[in-house]
DNA sequence: AACGTTGTTTCGTAATACGAAACGGATGTA
DNA sequence: TACATCCGTTTCGTATTACGAAACAACGTT
């Protein structure tokens, strides 16, 4: 969705800034937090963060155990979060081809927006319920770097030269693994390989021990508008498999659900 | 979740009254909005929206589609709304049980808590995927009045008489059906009886054609802490069929919940 | 090319949010 | 029971912050 966004901090609103800071505080903060705690973490006043609080918590941002009177992430985020999701409807119409993919291959299915130069994972379809299995720890909303991730590289294989640059220039090449592409120009190169064939492996260079097969889901204009995956541990996911089976499966399920959203190839690039 | 949370307007901050009222707009906008319409229906000038929007943007709460220069809702919200749909581990307990229920009753199923005086959908188990087939509007994050729906009223059930006095002094009985019950008095009576029987029904109470059964969920200190329902189109969910075997089924589900949660139950009253 | 429309930025000013300090309520301790 | 301590909440005079009118810029249209 919406490919880079520069927005740097300009004439910032104050009052945003800390609001954001506090959400995220809470949000690392599973068991809430006190006034008097959060308003050390942010070097405010007690009575500054109070009334920052209780204003949020008036229109449910935020809210507060009566007992402790420690503070919470509020319902009204739940809520905003679910009807942004219900407003893309992407998202409703890949659901059941995801499924069968997951069905099909056995492993973790996602799919993804690129949001400035982070993917924000948009859904996860996850079968193997046994919480003894080995899990995924992505969760629906989570952002990670897109140059590091097979999802992030198919997005960033259709941004324009001066996109990327852009990108690059702004926020860097993180070295996640000892994988990770952080040279610009080796990955730009291997962006060029990446749209040529379709598809993009994440050879553990995001995490360790995670290997991905990634292709792109386009909208009716053509444009590469979503990514979708098959992860997984990297000894059932390996390189075999993948040019074996795998690639031909997410490449498949991405090319209905493209055409599900009126996506008629007529060459492979325009 | 905490019960009934006054929180009257006080000391309010403006910035945060104003950035609520922007992303409630964006929420009732899925195709964006530009910031000429948004600063007019916000009465306030462009350049005071406008700033507002890029800070609200620069933290991912908004975003702008670079083409139309509309606004949209973040994926910050997606993430943040996720974030505390994790954090509640009650959720993730009841998942299974829930499904189990959904499936043996082939009808929707809802987990809620209990916000202020409105219920706020946590969960939601729905089998027939048909497109064709009746659904509901219900959706994750979702609001409505206590009063007049079945897990609302389990959970009113249990709260003290001076919460719900408080409760009705503030924000009143909305009538939503002819079934509604706006009576102060008659809905005391009745939670007292929904309290002793340990399920309430919803009929046709918060809209026309839908029934529904509840029962509440405690956690291991006896504390009604969410609610689950079956719900459905009155033509199938007769009251018959209630008594039957559906209030049967959601009290026994409910049970099994409460129990992981550590509850064991002494007496039905504490 | 001139005009209209809409998004973005500027900048002097006044209202707004600030935060130090006082208050209050709860819990622990002598 | 009285005292002490620790937090959360509220107050209030003040300076900073956000305000918003107006200028500017970037497109589209006539």
């Amino acid at each position: 969705m919406f490919p880079i966004q520069k927005k740097e901090p300009n004439n910032l609103v104050q009052t945003i800034k800390r609001i954001s800071l506090i959400l995220d505080m809470l949000g690392q903060s599973p068991q809430g937090i006190s006034i008097r705690d959060l308003s050390e973490k942010m070097k405010l006043p007690k009575g500054t963060t109070h009334r920052l609080l209780s204003s949020l918590s008036y229109f449910g941002y935020v809210r507060q155990d009566p007992k402790t009177r420690n503070y919470f992430l509020g319902f009204k985020l739940i809520e905003l979060g679910n009807i942004l999701l219900s407003q893309i409807d992407l998202r409703k119409e890949a659901e059941p081809f995801l499924r069968e993919l997951a069905e099909k291959t056995k492993e973790t299915v996602h799919m993804v927006f690129l949001d400035r130069n982070e993917i924000v994972y948009i859904d996860k379809i996850e079968l193997n319920h046994n919480p003894s299995g080995l899990r995924m720890a992505s969760r629906v909303g989570l952002r990670i770097p897109a140059h590091c991730c097979a999802v992030g590289k198919v997005l960033l294989s259709h941004l324009t030269e001066e996109e990327l640059n852009q990108m690059i220039h702004e926020k860097g090449l993180l070295k996640r693994t000892e994988n990770t592409i952080t040279n610009p120009t080796e990955l730009k190169k291997h962006l060029k390989i990446v749209r040529a064939q379709g598809f993009a492996i994440d050879d553990e260079e995001n995490e360790r021990g995670i290997r991905c097969v990634a292709a792109p889901i386009y909208d009716e204009k053509g444009k590469a508008v979503a990514a979708i995956s098959i992860s997984g541990p990297a000894f059932r996911i390996t390189k075999k498999v993948i040019q074996d089976s795998l690639k031909k499966e997410v490449m498949e399920t991405a090319n209905k659900i493209s055409h599900r959203l009126g996506y008629r190839q007529k060459g492979r690039f325009l």
